[in-house]
RNA sequence: CGGGGAGUAGCUCAGCCUGGUAGAGCGCUGUGCUGGGGGCGCAGAGGUCGCAGGUUCGAAUCCUGUCUUCCCGACCA
């Protein structure tokens, strides 16, 4: 390919309203050109690139016995009625929306499980033509409060979305765990930096939830780890580090002022924040009803909201504005306790609490708080469930103390179990004359987020882009130091077309300009391979150099085609390779 | 939705406070010299200063509104 056909744009600086440095790169580079907030055009080179990497996807998933489809974009809202997230897309403004000539409502897929679950009912029709697992690589839709981070959360995507069909439990085990199989393959073959961690199943739904997640600094999720545990923040477990135990006695409540923080309060009575009791309060969000709810927990931990909805089913749960406080407990935010508190509100309280018997509570009276409080002596201890945020440092499920990253979510695996099918009555008879809603588990892989995570995890700070051999636009780029020099320009054409027949994809740089600005160029988009046709030609040698490597080379033409499609070929095995030891490994 | 930046040439930005003919660098076009790391010279093109209204003899500049965009928070299959 000829660089002047590609439509290659390269700019001078780094574009100032990029914030991290994968998308900075992107935007230099004129891969991506922003359009509006979360919409992007993708350059030739960029289409390239995501072909490469939606291929992979596929194969992979295919291998593991997934079929590709193509499921629609516009879909009706009727259907999304009919499993009730219709409204919920509503609440949060979710979904981008269409209307036909006719006035019927069309939703822009943000997902697919109501469409492929209504056609899966058409495709099955017995038992024996389960499992079935669809999949589709295709744009998606979400109207994002804030997209942010270039393709990291763009409002339009690509996304290979998979969902599987079984007749039972045990059937989406199956299919469940041929799908990990399948991402670990995806993700070692493009050599990611990447770990799988225990998740929040999210508004979607279902029982099982992993992510896999690629470690970056840029990541938008914190992830707690040890060697053999590892979790999203807002799922992750630990012990409750020791509290200092505050001296037992009679309940008395004295004099506050101006102690409407834990801290201010711990200082204020001289006990440490782990001898006082915080209260909050929370409105637990329904589908169809906000209902407020008292948690109660240790003063140095923090309420998880995610562990807190889950418990009761909501949809979210958010801390209440100070309004609702004040109606719910008859006192101002920082005054709030059991003690005093009026009869008939939900409450619950954290496992932290367990066995601590004298605490600073606030008692419902502004400038007052109870000291020597002891839970059931002094106030009815609710419920206690796990609801607190775990820490790095505090000791894991592992028994060792749990590390901390930052990680880019590239990949997500549910197992949703008749969530869908029920809603959408799909299933089939089984041989017990019994109908049975399908067993379905969906699968998501972002494709474009992939892109950038790519560009994360393969670039430097100073340079450009290092794409890895599997996935790069061209291999090579070869740059004749004069274009309009007729000797040069035939010597790295024909050199182009000798690589291109052992599977090395040369850009031949034809453009105008000074040799040093291809150069330049030419590492910003990142070609992990070039030849220098210059001052050597006339010995009939050419400069090399791998940038991946960064070997530097002056060798005969021949030797040139040799090296670098050897190169070529054996990066392509290396990755072949390593997917094929995810399958010896077996995940 | 709350908080904070920003919108002036293709890009990065200055000018605004203190109103008075629209600026720089890079890029672009032409041309000549160059040619192993964004090279040099000469000549050029390119902007309703986001939009609307107001104040004023006069607004990029002051005021009001609005849109867009970036960041933080909330949110995030």
């Amino acid at each position: 390919m000829k660089a002047s056909q590609i439509g290659i744009q390269v700019m001078r600086e780094m574009p100032s309203d990029a914030d991290d440095i994968a998308q900075a790169w992107l935007l230099r580079g004129g891969y991506i050109h922003r359009h509006a907030a979360g919409i992007f055009c993708f350059s030739g080179l960029m289409y390239r690139v995501e072909e490469k990497v939606s291929k992979i996807i596929s194969e992979e998933i295919t291998r593991n016995g997934g079929m590709q489809v193509r499921l629609p974009i516009l879909q009706s809202a009727e259907i999304w009625q009919q499993s009730g997230r219709w409204a919920v897309y509503e609440h949060e403004k979710l979904m981008f929306k269409s209307e036909d000539r006719k006035g019927r409502i069309f939703g822009m897929s943000p997902t697919a499980e109501e469409v492929v679950c209504d056609f899966a009912k058409h495709l099955i029709r017995s038992p024996a033509q389960m499992p079935l697992n669809l999949f589709q690589q295709n744009l998606k839709f979400r109207d994002e409060l804030r997209p942010r981070s270039g393709l990291l959360r763009s409002r339009e995507f690509i996304m290979m979305d998979a969902y599987s069909f079984d007749l039972d439990n045990d059937g989406l085990d199956l299919s469940y765990r041929k799908m990990r199989q399948a991402y670990h393959a995806v993700y070692k073959k493009m050599a990611f930096d990447y770990m799988i961690v225990q998740a929040d199943s999210g508004a979607i739904g279902g029982s099982a939830s992993e992510e896999f997640m690629a470690t970056s600094e840029a990541g938008e999720d914190t992830l707690l780890y040890s060697e053999n545990y590892a979790a999203n923040l807002e799922r992750a477990v630990s012990q409750t580090p020791a509290g200092e135990k505050a001296e037992d006695g009679e309940m008395k409540i004295i004099e506050t002022p101006d102690s409407e923080t834990i801290v201010k309060v711990a200082d204020f009575v001289g006990v440490a924040p782990s001898a006082v009791l915080k209260t909050l309060v929370f409105d637990l969000v329904y589908q169809d009803k906000t209902e407020p709810i008292i948690v109660l927990i240790r003063g140095d931990c923090d309420v998880n909201a995610v562990k807190l909805s889950n418990h009761f089913g909501a949809i979210a749960a958010q801390p209440s504005d100070a309004d609702t406080v004040h109606k719910v407990t008859g006192c101002a935010p920082g005054y709030v306790g059991p003690i005093g508190l009026k009869p008939g509100v939900k409450m619950i309280a954290d496992t932290s609490l367990e066995g601590v018997t004298s605490l600073v509570s606030g008692c419902c009276e502004a400038g007052k708080h109870a000291v020597h409080t002891m839970p059931g002596r002094d106030f009815d201890m609710p419920e206690t469930v796990d609801l607190r945020m775990a820490r790095v440092g505090e000791i894991g499920p592992d028994g060792v103390p749990l590390l901390q990253c930052k990680g880019i979510e590239i990949g997500h695996v549910f197992k949703l179990g008749t969530k869908y099918s029920e809603a959408l009555s799909a299933g089939v008879t089984d041989s017990n004359q019994k109908f049975q809603n399908f067993h379905m588990g969906c699968y998501g892989i972002g494709t474009t987020r992939i892109l950038q995570t790519l560009v994360d995890q393969n670039c430097d700070q100073d340079t450009g882009i290092k794409w890895p051999v599997i996935i790069a636009p061209y291999h090579a780029h070869l740059v004749p130091v004069k274009a309009d020099n007729p000797e040069m320009m035939a010597a790295a054409e024909k050199m182009a077309a000798e690589l291109e027949a052992r599977g090395c994809e040369c850009v031949v740089d034809d453009r105008k300009g000074s040799m040093g600005s291809k150069l330049k160029d030419g590492e910003i988009l990142g070609f992990p391979l070039r030849v220098v046709f210059g001052r050597d030609l006339a010995d009939g040698k050419v400069e090399i150099y791998n940038r991946l490597t960064d070997e530097k080379d002056t060798v005969t033409l021949d030797e040139a085609v040799e090296r670098l499609s050897g190169f070529v070929t054996s990066e392509i095995a290396a990755a072949n390779a390593r997917r094929d030891a995810v399958v010896a490994e077996s995940f």
